[in-house]
DNA sequence: ACGAATTATGTGACGTGTCAACTACGATAG
DNA sequence: CTATCGTAGTTGACACGTCACATAATTCGT
């Protein structure tokens, strides 16, 4: 259907790479999804922003600071937080240095769910993925993921916007 | 913070794969989107589907067609189909052999705007990821995702839920 | 043929993500 | 000191996805 003469399409292998790599991350990301919801009722985005502030305990956090750490947009992130108070999961409080701010503190509520998600979630992507690669697979996959972000953002390196799967 | 004893958590090579994986998904597809949205007026959804349409233009196409080939759940088409259809990429029309069925067919104005999307699309692709990679690195993706998609859904293999990027 | 399952699709509510505009505070120049 | 600019965070509108349920048509057993 489309013949315009100058474009560089994919060829067979690039093409199946392709189609496999999407429907590879789509799948496992929504089982993965699914049984953190099943399991501990959390999503994946309340989960990764549980991880953060677990990962963070000393003094409160700032919001600029989990917006920096996650990568996420602040409006995102404000639309996240105001979803999880209403869970409970974690509350805000003012800052006293500057009183734009806002201060997050993860709840004894948030932290128990926290504790049950964890294992929940390093189970799938140990059973779905890492199971399933041997060590040359798994840097190969590091490599191909590292050298894409550097591309597409060429000046600063994320730090984490993904889940803890590391015992602290 | 969790101290679970019997959890087998990510070694550090794996937990940095798994982070640079999902961070390098998040950013590839959304600036991928961007650049869709800005050149073509289409969201990476639209373009799934009109991909879909016009490799499949021999009669018309059901939803459930649809549904199957994009491994889509049918709500989730449902309410795409609706939006696409306000925006005028596509129509649907009754289908007379099953009358609770109905025929998707792409307007003029959807294949337009598939003709110019496709090369950007491909053209981000390409530079975000293929050029980067060697032919081992595609294999080695094609063949890690596939295996997972394997694991995922044992049963079934996929056939699409992605875009085409090959000359039809 | 009749009623019960099954199938194809639609709808509404809600969680999630992006964009643009807004509020409120802080910092800085004059 | 005040005008201005930048910063921290929020809000509202809208697109997208999922779930559960609704609606309507076909199929199938009897």
């Amino acid at each position: 259907m489309i013949e315009q003469s100058d474009v560089r399409w994919l060829n067979d292998r690039e093409q199946l790479a392709w189609r496999a790599f999407l429907n590879m991350h789509s799948q496992l990301t929504a089982r993965l999804n699914r049984e953190l919801q099943d399991g501990a009722g959390v999503s994946n985005s309340d989960y990764v922003v549980l991880v953060w502030l677990s990962e963070h305990p000393d003094g409160p956090v700032r919001m600029l600071e989990l917006a920096r750490g996650l990568q996420w947009e602040k409006s995102r992130l404000s639309h996240q937080l105001t979803r999880m108070t209403a869970r409970g999961l974690i509350e805000r409080s003012n800052c006293s240095e500057d009183r734009r701010s806002a201060f997050i503190v993860l709840t004894p509520a948030g932290r128990d769910i926290l504790e049950t998600a964890a294992p929940i979630h390093v189970a799938g992507v140990r059973r779905y993925l890492f199971d399933a690669l041997d060590p040359s697979q798994v840097d190969a996959l590091h490599a191909i993921s590292q050298g894409t972000i550097d591309r597409l953002a060429p000046s600063a390196s994320a730090v984490s916007t993904t889940a803890s799967t590391t015992r602290p």
